[in-house]
RNA sequence: GCAUCGAAUUGGAACAAA
């Protein structure tokens, strides 16, 4: 049995969740009885390839042959909710559990609160956090770390600077998480004066800085025009042993797209390569999305090419970038052909897609083509936001077809869109 | 403890400026 469960869980790590689902049926069928832990092991596997319901079904299937869920369990389901953003749900297995006999630990909690942050209720989390100190379940340094990132992320620096104090005058100690995630967050806002405090204080406590942290603040420096010190980052980091990963090369390469650097960027995908580092498909996109941004979508093109040579898949993203790289062109039948292309290849086009070629098109001089492309459109069960409208509207405008502009602005607001 | 929690990377509009 513990053998077994070894296995499946190896499977179920290196994301092979049907080979571990046909090990648990396997188990089965030879007369041995999959355990709690098989289950929720299993359970986990879907949760992490976002198949929640499959989860569910096995779950089910669990109590059916008379094996019961235990805490793990649960948090396991919770866990696979909150990251897919289902809260409701959350709280209703929340419930469940209670019902059951079983009170939620802090590893519920924790995962409630990320849930929360991840889906902007932050007030929310805040809340659990509190109720949590007065109760038997006093907050641990995920839950510090957990609030500290999601109020970074909600553009609320000052509370988590403050949140960081709190947590040191309650004897929990910061690691390496917590530090990295506000030291992430004052350098996207461009407070690098507290975040080198932090990398500081980090320091003092022998709390060694990891790939994340230097990666984050390669981002950090990069997104805040400082690529020259995210170089300077990126030499020191190795000094130290630390190893750079796709992560530390994406952030870097995307800042050099960003700052006329695309070409010592295209250097940096080819130096990755050399030191063992394969890119991936954030590193094709951001290096698609720089060229094309350039104008020079040709070149995109080709690397398009590189990447299915080596079995990356293109994205909705890669798509998108490419079209909008062709549309920059006026390359209008190079981009309706790309966006041809992804839906043989089955990949679906996004707003984001639609809004890019429907600009395209009235840049083009052919708004009416661009009118068409928004049924199209609204027929594919694609709602139209902002963007798109906007593109059209200043298409029709720019043609001097105000009437049929302001006639848009009223089919926006009657479909549900707030005109800007 | 054979299973569960927290941190980093990629795409779109108008106006203004050139």
């Amino acid at each position: 049995e513990w053998t077994f469960n070894v296995l499946i869980n190896g499977f179920c790590k290196v994301h092979k969740v049907h080979r571990a689902y046909l090990l648990l049926k396997e188990m089965k069928e030879s007369g041995l009885e999959p355990n709690v832990v098989t289950y929720s092991t299993v359970i986990h596997g879907f949760c992490r390839q976002t198949k929640v319901d499959t989860a569910y079904k096995l779950f089910r299937q669990m109590v059916e042959n008379k094996c019961m869920p235990n805490l793990v369990t649960y948090n396991t389901l919770l866990s696979g909710l909150c990251q897919n953003g289902l809260m409701d749900e959350a709280y209703e297995l929340l419930d469940e559990m209670r019902g059951r006999g079983l009170e939620p630990d802090k590893f519920s909690y924790d995962t409630l609160m990320a849930g929360l942050c991840k889906t902007g209720k932050i007030d929310m989390a805040l809340k659990v956090y509190e109720d949590n100190c007065k109760g038997d379940c006093p907050p641990d340094v995920v839950a510090y770390s957990t609030l500290i990132s999601g109020l970074c992320k909600a553009d609320r620096l000052d509370e988590a600077c403050k949140l960081f104090q709190k947590m040191r005058e309650s004897s929990c100690e910061p690691d390496v998480v917590t530090y990295t995630a506000l030291m992430d967050g004052l350098c996207k806002g461009d407070r690098l004066r507290e975040a080198e405090e932090v990398l500081e204080a980090m320091e003092e406590k022998n709390c060694a800085p990891n790939v994340v942290t230097y990666s984050s603040l390669i981002d950090g420096l990069c997104k805040t025009g400082k690529v020259r010190d995210a170089q300077e980052v990126f030499k020191r980091m190795i000094v130290r042993g630390v190893e750079p990963n796709v992560v530390t090369y994406n952030s870097l390469i995307h800042g050099l797209c960003m700052t006329n650097g695309v070409d010592s960027a295209l250097l940096l995908m080819e130096e990755m390569t050399a030191t063992g580092c394969l890119p991936d498909i954030i590193t094709y996109n951001t290096l698609i999305d720089g060229l094309c941004k350039k104008g020079r979508a040709p070149e995109a093109n080709r690397l398009f090419g590189d990447m299915k040579a080596k079995f990356c898949k293109p994205d909705v993203i890669t798509y998108s970038c490419l079209i909008g790289g062709f549309c920059k062109l006026e390359r209008i039948d190079m981009a309706r052909f790309l966006f041809d292309d992804m839906l043989k290849q089955g990949v679906l086009p996004d707003v984001v897609t639609f809004s890019m070629l429907v600009e395209g098109y009235c840049t083009a001089g052919l708004v009416d083509d661009a009118a068409a492309l928004l049924e199209e459109m609204i027929a594919s069960d694609c709602n139209p936001d902002v963007y798109t409208y906007t593109s059209l509207v200043d298409g029709f405008c720019k043609a001097g077809r105000i009437v049929e502009a302001r006639k848009l602005l009223k089919k926006m607001a009657k479909r549900g869109c707030k005109p800007n």
